[in-house]
DNA sequence: AGCACCACCTGTGGGC
DNA sequence: TGCCCACAGGTGGTGC
């Protein structure tokens, strides 16, 4: 579900409801959501810690506690609802519940259980446990020069195939990938080593131009995305290409899907070379 | 290195 | 109407 956009949306909303508040015991309803340490573990270890802040590195959550780090990923339909009321949303698919010290909670649901928690001692075990093959965050770590770098170490690669690549950057999934290489008119098939400089630099003006597009208008609710408070998305009506095979791009040829990496790829064969 | 394929899950929508 | 298949916002492992 959630790419980056979708994840800087619930950490701006979740922000300032959770800061300060202190874990109760937490409810595993699907203890196998856990995956690290061992749930029972977990639990107690949880248990007392403060919220300091949160951060974000790719799609994954971070909540910096006063004695660690809650790391969340919500994969493909994940969904972290904040109740002040502590009540659950009254969903199917509740795994965990986050309830804090004086009853508000945090409640994960997920209906494919492909999302999961980790909670780590501080900076060092989150790398070693979570963030180990993640690359830097594409929106806040990585400006121009250093995109160029990185590109400069994967020449063969094709740009559909690299941009949905964490340990390129991290941060890009399927929708965005389809906007952000409609933006700059470049062919998802397209070798990095095809592209001239000027090419370079508008694949990472669309980048950012389309994440903050994202983000700007709360994420994109294709099926199943929720912001933090259960609210839509509101991005989806802006897509360019994504989900309009046969309809008409403005250059007045029809939108095609192929499949590129493994995932459903739209494009307009005309705008995009 | 890069890619294709499968696995992990449950639900939905299109074709017949 | 109902069944079956393909596909869905992600990622990790395997094997070529």
């Amino acid at each position: 579900m959630p790419e980056l956009p979708e994840v800087e949306t619930i950490r701006r909303e979740l922000e300032p409801l959770v800061c300060g508040k202190t874990f109760a015991p937490p409810i595993l309803h699907m203890p196998s959501t856990i995956e690290y340490p061992e749930p029972e573990d977990f639990s107690g270890l949880l248990a007392g810690n403060t919220i300091v802040n949160l951060g974000r590195r790719g799609k994954y959550l971070l909540f910096n506690l006063d004695r660690g780090i809650l790391a969340v990923h919500l994969r493909m339909t994940g969904n972290l609802v904040y109740t002040a009321s502590g009540l659950p949303p009254g969903e199917r698919f509740l795994r965990v519940s986050l309830p804090f010290a004086g009853g508000s909670a945090l409640h994960y649901s997920d209906m494919r259980r492909f999302g999961r928690l980790w909670l780590v001692s501080g900076p060092d075990e989150l790398e070693e446990k979570v963030l180990k093959r993640i690359g830097p965050d594409i929106l806040e770590e990585v400006d121009l020069d250093k995109f160029v770098a990185l590109l400069g170490k994967r020449q063969r690669s094709r740009l559909k195939a690299l941009l949905l690549d964490q340990g390129f950057a991290a941060g890009m999934g399927n929708i965005y990938t389809d906007e952000c290489l409609f933006r700059c008119g470049l062919h998802p098939r397209r070798q990095v080593s095809s592209l001239s400089r000027k090419e370079a630099e508008e694949l990472y003006r669309s980048v950012k131009s389309v994440l903050a597009d994202g983000i700007e208008h709360g994420g994109t609710t294709f099926r199943d995305y929720r912001n933090a408070s259960g609210a839509l998305g509101d991005f989806q009506s802006r897509l360019a290409v994504y989900g309009r095979l046969g309809e008409t791009c403005p250059c007045g040829t029809p939108i095609e899907k192929t499949r590129e990496a493994g995932r459903g790829t739209y494009f307009c064969p005309r705008c995009q070379k």
